[in-house]
DNA sequence: CGTTCTGTTGAAGTCTTTCAAATATAGTGG
DNA sequence: CCACTATATTTGAAAGACTTCAACAGAACG
């Protein structure tokens, strides 16, 4: 069973549209060569549903979002699917230095893409070292995210999976407190990114509605009404609190009971 | 809550033990890079249970590993721990072009490592293309793995989880068909690595050996009876079938009812 | 050879899934 | 613009898988 990374998501930058933004902090000479970076790309349009690549299909092209969001998954062979992550506005994806992309690319809204020719990419590596560099910085986050996803698949509840994952997408769709978050995904597509079930989601969610930490205006919108109760289920304890000494209260959910942590050291 | 990769797995090289192997199939001027590469390197010993680095420490080197396992982890604040993934002799981890290295690095068993100085390999990566491209080799199949991995804990039964791990090991540590797999692991390690507790792992290794699949000669010794067996738990199909049309059979387990895939496209 | 740690098995409890049904939303054609 | 159909979401109830608690067995170690 083959497969391979190919996605990865703009570090900070709020929500770069196409095109680098005049604020970048980054040095000039690296701007301009992803400025150069841009020069190749060709504008492509997805419906809903559309399939962008398969997991097997050859790495000509790599990604960059414009509007709309995409998802990346993979299917086990008795028809299992799970939504490795979800690709928003500015997230680039679909390079993985490999042959082919190892994850399916669909969209998930309609949506607008930038599209950037392997063999284009790969030769302004050779010569632009700001293009290089941002690659692998790129490559730096899409690895961070994952393993903060295995953490979220192998440790949490659902409640909790709920509450990471609307955190993160808060976070990274750059939504203002107060603000409403969009959720373009089903709730099938939630369930497939989190490892529940769509019951299981929706329960989570409404449980949490009842609870007042959110709000649910429209089945496509969530309002955050209580952040900080999300940072408390998400990361299994209250905001800002600087590395406990290590395994600081009982624990109470889902195997927490291993804190030897090197009696050596 | 920050995170970051910081450790990939030779490709397909069996199991080189701190240096190039002669039979390397990579060019001549690759290899002679990569040799390059060692001469930086140090060894050092860690014995079981000792941290090798934490999560936030800064990243000043990268190791590889000569013998012995390593445990490479996560822990939440309240703490959980994740094992994000185990390194294996010839595995090379703790780089991840970050300040901090985002895991934390504990030895599963004594473990001798080269460790190499980051400003060294950075350095080199600048000259020596070859080096570059095996780093970029290297997270890439990191990437993979961990996808990998993210669906095993997203789609995956207890049994399954337990399959799918034995299987890895064993390619990994290129053990032959009839030879036993040794873990070096414990039944805890493996089931904060899986997302299980240590009953529940202890239970579907238990079934496994009850159902003839694999023999349990020791604590630490797993004999792999019946490969195909193992095959079709972990891949959710029999071996060897070349992508079938997409959801053949009726599928019974841990939500697979969601495969409409693009009715477009 | 006893103490301690790790692994194994049993039984009860919990959370999530599964199955089922109702409700809401979106899309279509009149 | 409305009625109607298809799709998606929500909720309930029962079943199931995994966890938790508890006790025991076995290996490791001094």
């Amino acid at each position: 069973m083959s497969m391979n990374f190919s996605a990865v998501r703009k570090p900070e930058t709020p929500m770069v549209r196409g095109q680098a933004s005049a604020a970048d902090p980054r040095p000039a000479a690296l701007t301009a060569d992803l400025r150069a970076l841009h020069q190749l790309s060709t504008r492509i349009r997805f419906t809903r549903g559309e399939t962008i690549f398969g997991e097997s299909d050859d790495e000509t092209h790599a990604y960059k979002i414009v509007s709309g969001v995409v998802r990346l998954c993979k299917y086990t062979l008795d028809g299992r699917r799970q939504i490795i992550d979800f690709m928003l506005p500015g997230d680039f994806f679909g390079f993985s230095k490999r042959n082919e992309y190892g994850v399916t690319a669909e969209a998930v809204s309609d949506t607008v893409l930038l599209s950037f020719p392997r063999k284009q990419i790969e030769r302004l590596e050779a010569t632009a070292p700001g293009v290089q560099k941002h690659m692998n910085a790129l490559m730096s986050d899409w690895v961070m995210s994952m393993q903060h996803h295995i953490v979220v698949l192998g440790c949490q509840t659902a409640k909790e999976r709920i509450a990471s994952f609307l955190l993160r997408l808060q976070e990274r769709a750059g939504v203002q407190a107060g603000e409403r978050l969009d959720l373009s995904m089903g709730r099938q597509d939630i369930a497939d990114h989190l490892g529940l079930t769509i019951e299981t989601v929706c329960r989570a969610l409404s449980e949490l509605k009842r609870e007042g930490v959110i709000g649910i205006p429209n089945v496509h919108q969530i309002a955050v009404t209580d952040t900080s109760a999300l940072y408390e289920l998400a990361e299994g304890g209250p905001r800002d609190e600087e590395y406990a000494p290590m395994a600081p209260n009982p624990v109470s959910h889902r195997s927490a009971r291993h804190c030897e942590r090197s009696l050596l050291s």
